[in-house]
DNA sequence: TTTTTAAAGTGTTTGATTGACACTTAGAGA
DNA sequence: TCTCTAAGTGTCAATCAAACACTTTAAAAA
């Protein structure tokens, strides 16, 4: 690899992919390769996909570019909410190996912005790029010792996803087009960890406009086959500007 | 003025500060000098204070030192709430002089981290500093052509301010210690920009917790004398992470 | 001293929403 | 045909939202 020279040494991105997997809520981590030959990445850690960002395009296109290259993911609704700058965060002893092979400034402050998406996992196929060694899905429960400050970025994107998620209707995303009453109830359970009442949901979401019934059916379940709804909303954008209520039982109130 | 070997030319921060004067939003702006003395800040006009990011101090440090050398103002409470990195950000021809003047690398692409606060006018003094020729506050309504993208930043910080105020209790940083309920009751009409009902706003504010009535009242005024409440909260800090219910008539309800 | 002016302060009713709660239905597989 | 599993459904009581108008207090003006 030969470093562009319009990578600013300075600004980088880092994203928090959310995605549902066998009912766990899962994140995106990859595994690099370090970019010069003699590099081989040691102890195998994983992190968030980042990368700095180059001079001449925005924030929004570096993001979607990053995670492009990094994981073949590409065209989905990165929200960047919150960056980090503490001057020794990627200063730990054991990060610097992969940092002094690849970057031309193994010691410049990186600032970094962080962004968060939540997709729909069978809708996308996660291919490497060619910086990556490996990209899979890691349920949250599981997740360990992640390189730089990526434990602490990924923390802030959960609880700024368990923020949104109680104000936007954004859980959609995270399902296919078509999905069930009950899986978008143990979504909601999942990310809220807590139940909720089955009957009180079903009214609270049908009433709500949000989702329309087909008249499709599931077909070859060993049980009652669920009805399949969809989304009826807007664009991916507007999902995080439209402020809806979803009051459950239980949970906090909001100020309007 | 040497500029300090340690900033990081790439990494800037910006505060929208907002406070209450006379009934109307305002802003705090400031009107810079140049640092060279050849320097004249020809056109006048007005900017947020910001500047860029020294490279041993974190985000939040950075953002409480700016403000404080360019306005007086310090310890108040920042909140970062977006990053801007457009590439042309501060390439505008009218902004050059003054980046010509101040900065080393004046092509060097700055991103910027915008942070919001709001305060009580009456309890602080605004000074400009060293490199400032002029802070003042500008109501909302009067804001014209500011420097670099600062008309951008300031509009997703006022629509981050009125969606704050829909989440959090944080109306009460804009308020004296002491307040009546018309005070709160307007500082809502002014933010949310509409009418509320006073007899069910009350209602509602005794209701939430949110403020505690002391036995003192206004003095000399020439109308009934109305009581004044205290905020009966936690600290400023607190303020931004509880989520607290004050639904108003007609308005957006939200999730949760 | 009386009247005027301005904002404070106060309750009720109606309709909508929440939250708690348990049984029946449909289909697959044993 | 029996069993298992998840889908699907309704009611009641309590709480909350929204709409609505008059009285009180004090200063200032007449």
């Amino acid at each position: 690899m030969s470093l562009s020279p319009s990578l600013n040494p300075h600004v980088s991105v880092d994203c928090s992919i959310f995605g549902l997997n066998d009912n766990a809520l899962c994140l995106l981590l990859i595994n690099r390769n370090g970019a010069k030959s003699t590099f081989q990445n040691a102890d195998n850690r994983f992190g968030l996909p980042g990368d700095l960002v180059r001079d001449n395009e925005n924030l929004d296109e570096a993001a979607d570019r990053i995670l492009r290259e990094l994981t073949g993911l590409s065209g989905i609704f990165l929200h960047q909410f919150k960056a980090f700058g503490d001057p020794l965060r990627i200063a730990k002893a054991k990060d610097r190996s992969w940092l002094e092979g690849v970057r031309q400034e193994p010691d410049a402050r990186v600032i970094t912005l962080a962004y968060l998406a939540l997709i729909d996992t069978s809708k996308v196929e996660i291919k490497p790029g060619s910086f990556t060694k490996e990209a899979k899905w890691v349920p949250i429960s599981e997740i360990k010792d992640l390189v730089f400050d990526h434990n602490e970025i990924f923390e802030a994107a959960l609880l700024a996803l368990r923020e949104m998620i109680q104000i936007y209707p954004i859980a959609f995303k995270l399902l296919p087009l078509k999905f069930t009453m009950g899986d978008l109830q143990s979504l909601y359970e999942i990310i809220l960890e807590r139940e909720v009442d089955k009957r009180n949901f079903r009214r609270k979401m049908l009433h709500s406009g949000l989702v329309r019934a087909l008249t499709e059916k599931q077909y070859g379940v060993s049980n009652k086959p669920a009805r399949f709804y969809v989304f009826n909303g807007s664009s991916s954008e507007e999902l995080y500007s439209s402020i809806v209520n979803l009051k459950m039982e239980g949970s906090i109130t909001v100020f309007n």
